[in-house]
DNA sequence: GGGACGG
């Protein structure tokens, strides 16, 4: 967890200087790994012998092979090139300057670095400063990674943008910006959101002045759209972080401002850094993720992941609800997920749709129950509004679509229902095994307790969560009757909820 | 389908 690591002996990077194997940073990497040795990797490998792997003949392999402590995740760093990289146990071994030390320990509360801090921050703070590549499991600490990354990287002195964080949501960039200010309190370091202006506060970007802030974080869109109008100066970006770096990258609509945004850095300052951040990494996502880095970067990239024996899908318990029809998913929402939930915490239920969270919204409402709910089409106010009453812990159950899926943090929420189970647009026979995962991670945050429920009423959702129990090789336990108090009941139980 | 570019 990010706030204080454990007291494990811990792991450091160590150079076995052994020829470079071909490894998946993918977070299917377990999977891989358990059938590597036979045909597995060796498909992969004969298919696609770049991905994945490093440049052979210059690269190290660094892994930490040395763990005493099963419980702990496996993080291996892939390294390329000579650069030596001694795992920071200490935030004091990072060179950090005193005051962002200060908001390391005063403001984060934070006693010493993390798994994977320990691990990426000397790879992303240690001259030539080298492009990574990181895997990180949800609540594992990789927001504050990537915000460290950038606060310790910016010379305070200069007053230009210096690092640009880049997010696939507005609240995502919101709350990157809230850690960014906690942990850089002391620094006087100066930030920028570049997101979208709500109505009232419009100004045409020609009549806006240069960004001075070192620190911009924000959409693509916008961010673009300042550096189009040359509002955006890159000349001084010393590092740029793709937080859900997967998505931004690899999906229409994200892909184009993502790239032009690179290219841009890139030309304006060509020993830029970047940092991909993301829980995820598919397969065909990982292939093209890492052409682009080496198409675009002169430099080479490090790549770190984190390896846990079942994902995130340990701490967090799942189920299934047979539920005979649409409406019987309502009732079990109704009488059974929004009674007990009130005594575990807060819930977040997703839907496909936004019109599908509008109907399941009004259907909640005509119950008599206050929910909220939240979707892109709301006014940005809204938006705003909904997200604070649910962090202060005013709302307890928050309907959503995806826009939520990825990154949110609030640490009270412990239950997440699927009202939808997530799909691949491009062949919605298939479920969407990335966002599955990042949806379930809002539940369970930093190792907390949590439960999900998958409603299905259909022999697709059937045929969908049977593909996802497979694909993470874990049974998803199955609620006996929808009707049955007791059965939800004794499902919190199990969970550590009640 | 969702999110990200609207002005």
């Amino acid at each position: 967890m990010a706030d204080s690591s454990n007291t494990s002996s811990s792991t450091a990077a160590t150079t076995t200087g052994n020829p470079p194997e071909i490894r998946s940073w993918a977070d299917e990497a377990d999977e891989i790994d358990q059938a590597e040795k036979s045909s597995a990797a060796n498909e992969n490998d004969s298919a696609e012998p770049q991905i994945g792997s490093l440049q052979i003949d210059e690269s190290k392999r660094v892994i930490n092979s040395t763990l005493d402590d099963p419980e702990d995740s496996r993080i291996e760093a892939v390294t390329s090139g000579d650069t030596m990289y001694k795992s920071a146990k200490r935030f004091e071994d990072l060179n950090l300057s005193p005051e962002l030390l200060k908001g390391l320990y005063v403001e984060m509360k934070f006693e010493r670095p993390s798994k994977i801090q320990e691990i990426s921050l000397p790879m992303i703070l240690t001259p030539p400063y080298k492009n990574l590549i990181a895997q990180a499991h949800n609540g594992s600490g990789k927001t504050t990674c990537f915000v460290l990354g950038m606060l310790s990287r910016v010379d305070p002195k200069l007053a230009a943008p210096q690092a640009l964080c880049i997010c696939p949501t507005r609240e995502l960039a919101i709350q990157n910006m809230e850690v960014l200010l906690k942990m850089g309190k002391f620094t006087g370091i100066t930030s920028e959101l570049a997101i979208p202006a709500d109505a009232a506060n419009y100004i045409p970007v020609s009549k806006r002045p240069p960004v001075s802030a070192q620190v911009v974080i924000g959409t693509p869109g916008t961010i673009n759209k300042w550096v189009t109008a040359r509002k955006l100066g890159m000349s001084c970006m010393k590092i740029l972080v793709f937080d859900e770096a997967d998505h931004m990258l690899a999906e229409t609509g994200f892909q184009d401002d993502s790239i032009r945004i690179m290219k841009a850095i890139v030309k304006a300052s060509a020993d830029s850094q970047v940092l991909l951040f993301s829980a995820t990494f598919g397969e065909n996502v990982k292939a093209f993720v890492t052409k682009i880095v080496r198409d675009l970067f002169v430099k080479d990239y490090n790549q770190m992941f984190v390896k846990k024996e079942e994902l995130s899908l340990d701490s967090v318990k799942q189920y299934k609800v047979q539920c005979p029809d649409e409406l019987s998913k309502v009732m079990v929402i109704k009488d059974k997920i929004l009674e007990l939930g009130q005594k575990v915490g807060q819930t977040i239920i997703f839907v496909r749709t936004k019109n599908g969270a509008s109907m399941l919204h009004k259907s909640l409402v005509d119950y008599g129950y206050e929910v909220t709910t939240i979707q892109g089409a709301l006014k940005q106010e809204d938006r705003d509004k909904i997200i604070k009453e649910f962090k202060e812990g005013l709302t307890q159950v928050l309907i959503s679509t995806d826009l939520l899926a990825r990154g949110f943090d609030q640490s009270q929420v412990n239950l997440v229902v699927n009202y939808d189970l997530p799909v691949r647009h491009e062949s919605p026979s298939e479920p969407d095994h990335e966002v599955y995962l990042h949806r379930i991670g809002r539940a369970g945050r930093f190792g907390r307790k949590g439960a999900i429920f998958n409603l299905l009423c259909n022999d697709r959702d059937d045929m969908l969560m049977s593909k996802i129990e497979n694909h993470f090789n874990s049974q998803v336990t199955e609620i006996a009757s929808w009707r049955s108090d007791e059965d939800f009941e004794n499902a919190l139980k199990k969970a550590g909820l009640l």
